[in-house]
DNA sequence: ACCTGAACACCGTTCAAGT
DNA sequence: ACCTGAACACCGTTCAAGT
């Protein structure tokens, strides 16, 4: 388990919570690699080994930083939009939610989080999906699908505004040998386009959407 | 840009080639975290220093890895199957080929990979999705939502034989409160088992597959 | 030319000591 | 009780020296 040695204000003026979000703040400004426990110390004025106080190790330190990035956002639906509308605002919802701290998404790709805040996406999900009419296996296996696209856009496209990595995928993508690259080279600024951005999220969500309604009326 | 010193074995008898191919063996047997410079370089039989002669830092070495994975996999596909046929067995292949070295779906997390072996796998989903009628646009969107289910879910998935991570999600559910989270309690089970295998994948995958069927007829 | 030990600036964490 | 410096066993990489 987690973080929770107790909410006492100690000597240092500190809370787990307090070091958890500090850890959030600087895994935003700064990225994952960036993050070590001497240097979150020294920029909370207390010496390395303070921390874990109230962490037992690093690893136990970034779970509750997952939790502290996911607890208090709950999701807004309309219960009376048609599912598919509902499942649309979550989706984007969610990945908009996990985009603004690019270093969690990699988080939870070495462990599945299973804190009850973490879940709160998956029991909106099935709330919706169930309520569609799907049964509790297809619901499931339907949630997995969306769960594994907002999280594997969000991990594998480049960042929203990220002009330079298109721009690099299309440059390499040009300097492949046509005739062993017939398609890709025919399709090379597409492609490149097509690697994020709102459009691309827009469009594999609602063909994701297009193959649930098909199950649901099949 | 990547490896490519000289392939002229040297005083140690090795090659760039090698080492990527031992960095490669390296990561199967042990992980992404146990892999570094000393550990390799003493695996090798050589001083840590001496793999800096083939790459000039651990980052080019990685890139390098991924090459070496990657390079040689063909996809095998027969052009007169149905074009849906032939994307499901394409993507079939392509989960158990990351599969086969889990570390690496993480490291392209970080840094996207354009190499043209690499690209192998999107000049194979567009021939047959530009065979099957889509215009260049909505083939590279459509080859795109593909290429994220896939790498999502060898990333986000528990590995196939993990017993221990669907029970101990399982587990977690159960502890939840019913009140705050109905649907995911009556459906525990049925997500817990949905979080990876075989099932999963290919419900996946012919939901998104009925998408674009969708897509292609409207 | 090719290889490498020593050294530098870092890590996470243990442990014994400080207040 | 709470905090922390020193120390240990590691990193990646530079640099100067070895053959």
């Amino acid at each position: 388990m987690g973080a929770a040695v107790e909410a006492q204000p100690s000597r240092t003026g500190l809370t787990a919570e307090q070091v958890a979000r500090a850890a959030l703040d600087f895994l935003d400004r700064n990225g994952l690699e960036a993050l070590s426990m001497r240097r979150l110390a020294a920029e909370l004025g207390v010496g390395a080994m303070t921390l874990y106080g109230y962490y037992r190790s690093k690893d136990e330190l970034l779970e509750a930083v997952v939790d502290a990035a996911v607890s208090g956002v709950r999701p807004a639906l309309d219960a009376k939009d048609p599912w598919r509308d509902q499942l649309t605002t979550l989706m984007r919802d969610a990945r908009h939610a996990i985009g603004r701290h690019p270093a969690l998404a990699r988080l939870r790709a070495t462990r599945p989080v299973l804190r009850p805040e973490a879940l709160r996406f998956a029991e909106a999900s099935l709330a919706i999906l169930r309520g569609a009419g799907f049964d509790d296996r297809v619901a499931a296996l339907s949630f997995r699908l969306l769960f594994t696209y907002v999280f594997g856009f969000v991990t594998f496209s480049p960042a929203e505004h990220d002009r330079e990595a298109v721009a690099e995928a299309e440059h390499a993508i040009r300097a492949l040998p046509t005739r062993d690259y017939p398609n890709l080279t025919a399709a090379g600024p597409e492609t490149a386009a097509a690697m994020g951005g709102d459009e691309a999220f827009d469009y594999g969500l609602a063909r994701i959407l297009d193959g649930l309604e098909t199950a649901l009326t099949a």
